[in-house]
DNA sequence: TTATACCATAGGAAAAACCCTGTTCCAAGG
DNA sequence: CCTTGGAACAGGGTTTTTCCTATGGTATAA
């Protein structure tokens, strides 16, 4: 019985403790050994730097201050192809599911998953190089409609601080005091960002901002 | 040399993952048993009820679906005031803060903390019957201006419906008829809470809301 | 140099949101 | 029976938001 080399896995999540733990349970599955944690995607450069063993799985949480799942994901694509990413998150917000996985996500993992489901989305993920539960290949299939062309949708600078001012009480003349254009200027903002976005009203920009993590409270 | 008997701690958090983590780092802790966990305080009542052995420590999570924190924490405190609840939460918002430890909760831990913290908390609310990071006892200093007379603030059952209609993209004309009612009569919702709630406008009511935690995304 | 594209801006108008005050109905308490 | 209080609702006015279309300026690619 020859003993295998175990797989490696990194857990990147801002919630210490929920990482500290993580790495418990982790370490009761059957050939996965935690390497390390990293608080945000910038730490996990650092630390990727720093370490000569690269990890073979990275758990990756999204909603992090710094430097996101979205964009540690992106480069570790670029960076470190051969290192597969599962995404971790709380919501199954399906525009955020998709963004990860086409930004290089090779999964994503509902917080609220049974701890079974994790360890069978590690070992799938080694074998087959991808895994989605049920949930999330519903919201796969269900997003196959042909519209999109969402070419990763890029807001501008000024669109994003706009929609950050939105997200108060502050009204559209106040907000243009503060970036200090016109408030008809800040009036073009609103309508690009309701065309671009398919929303209704300025509630509609804030939920967006919102799950998109482009804002916070 | 006596063996003590050991503590037991219920986890109530929706999130499975992090509970079952959770439960693997607890017993790693000297003198600490998981006793087991629930999805939210419904589910907390139901196995309360089933098991014989009460819990010495409940670790609770804030935000859940069905019976979240609020609730569950004023239910343990009236019928079961001898189990210490610790509150467990990711955000550090002071109303969030102040409402749990109002409602009987013996202590306050962001889930940014680090593990070894968790241990602190557990024996200290042990020994001591309450734990207070640095942070949250800061808040709590902050929080003894005099103003109050925020007398708990009650929120109708039609108020809080409201409210929910309120964050999405709907027209109050359009919550009218969902909640089949007239339009002036949810204008009248709408000003009864903009000053009930000090606010200003409709993104003021939803950012509430969400802080809150009377609705969400 | 011209076409193109993008940005800040404007006019004008309809719809929604916001605000204050007042009426009716009904139930509960004295 | 009368009073009080809350809930639903209306009238009517002001302010913001929302929507559509159009123009001048500047940078840049062709």
């Amino acid at each position: 019985m020859t003993k295998k080399q175990p797989n490696y896995v990194a857990i990147v999540d801002d919630h210490l403790l929920f990482a500290g733990s993580l790495e418990k349970l982790i370490e009761t599955f059957n050939g996965f050994d935690v390497l390390y944690h990293a608080k945000n995607g910038a730490d996990l450069q650092q630390k990727i730097k720093e370490n000569a063993q690269l990890p073979d799985i990275i758990l990756l949480d999204i909603n992090m201050p710094v430097m996101d799942g979205f964009e540690t994901v992106k480069w570790l694509t670029e960076n470190h192809p051969s290192i597969k990413v599962l995404a971790l998150s709380m919501e199954d917000d399906e525009t955020v599911i998709l963004r990860m996985l086409r930004s290089g996500a090779k999964g994503y993992l509902l917080k609220d998953i049974h701890p079974d489901k994790l360890e069978e989305a590690l070992n799938e993920v080694m074998e087959k190089g991808y895994y989605h539960s049920e949930k999330v290949a519903e919201t796969l299939l269900h997003s196959l409609r042909p519209d999109d062309s969402s070419v990763d949708l890029v807001l501008k600078e000024n669109e994003i601080t706009f929609m950050q001012l939105a997200c108060s009480e502050m009204t559209y003349k106040e907000i243009a005091a503060v970036m200090n254009l016109s408030p008809k200027t800040i009036d073009g903002y609103r309508q690009e960002l309701f065309n671009k976005l398919h929303i209704k009203n300025r509630v509609g920009l804030v939920i967006y901002g919102l799950k998109n993590e482009i804002i916070s409270l």
